[in-house]
Formats: structure tokens, sequence, C-alpha cells
DNA sequence: ACAGCAATTAATCAAGTGTATAATTTGAAA
DNA sequence: TTTCAAATTATACACTTGATTAATTGCTGT
């Protein structure tokens, strides 16, 4: 009987297909389906390599938690572009309600990881992390836009918008993401910026590009 | 030696406590967590009676869920009380945004189950079912807003003004339950209030009791 | 008081889990 | 071509899981 053949592959490439794998299992199979084997059967690889790159599942899992956060707040701000600030924050709107971002593959990630961070310390310290980087993002960009503006507001002013506008995009995407609701007649895009403009004081005819 | 005395108790009571040890299971340790032996040691009963009550696990798990969204729903509603609509819709922000129904724990439960709902059937069927009456809530209360102010709006406009406030009543609420920056100095209750006035085009002094 | 049934426990099983380790293969260096 | 460390596989182990079943207990009606 003969071993199965293979070959060498940089640290780098494995562990990226292992993530790529954990999370795909995760998505589909929920993350009690994410098993050692299952995930290795989907890297193309035996189990036992798994932890050759990985000390635990625990921090296999961990790792793939930080990759994704870290892909869909770039996914996200992949939509700003450059140019005025007000039309950044467009274009994060825009991308934070649209695939690949909002979607139902996303949220299930999303959801299947949040559920852990009260039980397990080490997701709980990848999620915080991660998560502050999309806040900081758009408190960032409303401050640019609020002075683009000529607007003044106080530091706690744009805190608060920011904790407001975060708050919509979030449960926009939610929405969205869960597909429960037939949007498909609805413009969420257009629905998204005239809510953002309501929020900021804006004339929702300025925010459409 | 001796077995444990036991005594019996009525149907509704032993699913009540099965579905509670379930839930406190799920918020403290993950769903991963939510083990046969667990909850049944919670319920301070043993892993075999499960099976008198519920089909499978799964079955439990489901139960667990249906229950566990009703409350929240109904705790949110119980904020409502009576009266002209646009307290009856303040009364509902302000119970969405604090505890028990914005608090960690809730929030761990929800996404835990969140995260099954794409890979499990059944938990899909328990979530349409129960995710539903919110939506509907809100809805029929702006539309209730929208008459007593004596403000034109068709049905379309209705729904939009609906979408947007679950949304970012969502997103408010996930936010506060998951507690990473501290809105202590911030009076959450006000923002949303205001937050949600402006977007329904009402002055913020209204919204205020 | 007691008979009988339903409720509950205790013990067990097969399957699946994460982990550990020895045996084998690969690929690059000499 | 040969060598040899590193990468990968194969196998095994101890443990946990959900489920099953027989034995026992509690309770209710008579």
């Amino acid at each position: 009987m003969t071993r199965r053949a293979f070959h060498h592959e940089p640290e780098a490439v494995r562990q990226k297909d292992l993530i790529a794998a954990t999370l795909d299992s995760i998505a589909e199979l929920g993350l009690a389906g994410a098993t050692v084997r299952e995930v290795s059967y989907r890297a193309g690889v035996t189990p036992g390599l798994i932890r050759r790159y990985f000390d635990n599942k625990e921090r296999l899992v961990a790792a793939a938690y930080r990759t994704f956060i870290a892909d869909l707040t770039n996914a996200a701000a992949a939509g700003c572009g450059d140019g005025p600030a007000l039309s950044r924050l467009a274009g994060l709107i825009r991308a934070s309600v649209t695939a690949p971002v909002a979607d139902g593959r996303t949220l299930s990630i999303w959801a299947a990881f949040i559920g852990t961070v009260n039980s397990d310390p080490v997701m709980a310290e990848a999620h915080r992390d991660g998560y502050q980087a999309f806040r900081d993002l758009i408190e960032r960009l409303v401050g640019e836009v609020m002075t683009e503006r000529q607007v003044a507001a106080s530091p706690q002013d744009i805190r608060r918008h920011a904790i407001v506008l975060n708050a919509l995009l979030d449960g926009l995407w939610i929405e969205i993401s869960m597909g429960g609701d037939d949007f498909s007649r609805l413009d969420m895009i257009r629905i998204a910026l005239d809510s953002v403009a309501t929020l900021l004081g804006i004339d929702p005819a300025e925010f459409r590009e």
C-alpha cells in the first residue's frame, strides 16, 4: 500500500489555505462543523498537518477570525477610494450594504464568531482588536466630512454621529445579509445613503452620485 | 447503593427548565458548551430525561431559540405600554437599548443562534417564524405615528421607515450589548431617541418624555 | 394500603472529537 | 546522485458527544 502523494508548500500558503477552509466550513456547516478533519479535508491535507501550523484548533479558529474581520473591514474600506470625504463616506456605505460585505455567508461566519466571544477569552481578544478598526474608520470619516463642509462639530458630536452611523450600517448590513425580506424591489443603497444624509443633516440630493 | 431522589414535574415545567438551562449554557459556554450533559446538570436532572421531552438535542435547541426570540420580542414590546403612538415608539426604543434586551448575555445567545441558521434548516425555520414579529411591530408603530401626526405616508414610505428604524435599533442594540466601548458617559437612550426622531422628520424635543 | 403506570435514573454504546507520535515522502543542497 | 532535514501522512489514543435501554422510583387513583 502506498501513501498519497503530496508536495511541500510555503508556510504562508498552508496557513492561508487552512484558514480559508476553516471559514468555508463555518459558513456551510456552522462552527460545530469546522472540525479538524473537515477543515483538513477541504484544505487537501491530513488532519495531523494542522498542528504543525497552529498550536491548537482554538488558535486556528482565532486566526481565521482575525483574517475574516480584517478582510471584511478592508472590503468595506475599499469602497472609499479617494476624493472628497463625502464621496468616500458614500463609497463606504455602498460597500457596506452590498456583496461581498453584505451576504449570508459573511453574516453566518460573523455571528458564529460573535457567539463565542463571551465564553472564549482568545476569541474575545481577537474580537476587540479587529472591531475597533471599523469604528475608527467611520469616526475619522465623519470628522473629515464635518470639516469639509465647514460644520462646527465638537469631538463629542463627531463621536455621537459615528456611533449612530455605525449602528445604522451594522443594522442594515444584518437585515440585508439575513435576507428574510425581499429587498429585491428596494434600492437599499439609496435608502442607506438617504438615511445617513438625514442623520448627518446633509441634503440627501448631495449624497447621490 | 441508593439512587438519587427525584420528584415528578409537569411536562410544561420540565420543558421550561430544560430550555432555561440550555440558554444559560449557551450564554456562558457557547453553543458548543450546551451539551446534553451540561444542560441536564443545570436543570437538575439526568441526561436521559431530555429525550423524554425533546426528540432530539436539535429540537431542544430549536425550542430554546423560539422561546428566546419570543421573550426578547416581548421584553422590547413591553416597553410600549399604551397611549399615543409616539410615546409607545419611544418606549420601544428605550427598551431596545437598555437591559435586559441590550446586554451581553442576550447578544451571545442571539449570535450563537444566528450563526447556525444558514446550516441548520430546523433553526432556519425557527428563525423565520420569530424574527418577523419585531419587524411587523415596528412597521405598525411607524404607521400609527404617521397617521397620529397627520403626515401623509404611502405604505412604501412606512415600509422604508420601518426598515431603517429596525436597522438602527438592531445596530445600537448590538453596539451596546457588545460593550466594547464605554457608553457609560453617554446617554444612549437620548441618542437613540434623537436619531429616530431625525429619521422620521420629528422634532427631537417632542420625543423626550 | 397498594397496584400500576408514568417519570426518572443509571449504565452503556457507537461515533466523532482533538491531540500525539512514529513512519514516510518530498525537495533542495552538496 | 546522494544526503538529510523538513514537511506530510498514517495510525492510534483518550475523551466527549448524543443516543439507547433496562432498572428503579415516585405518585395517583382506587
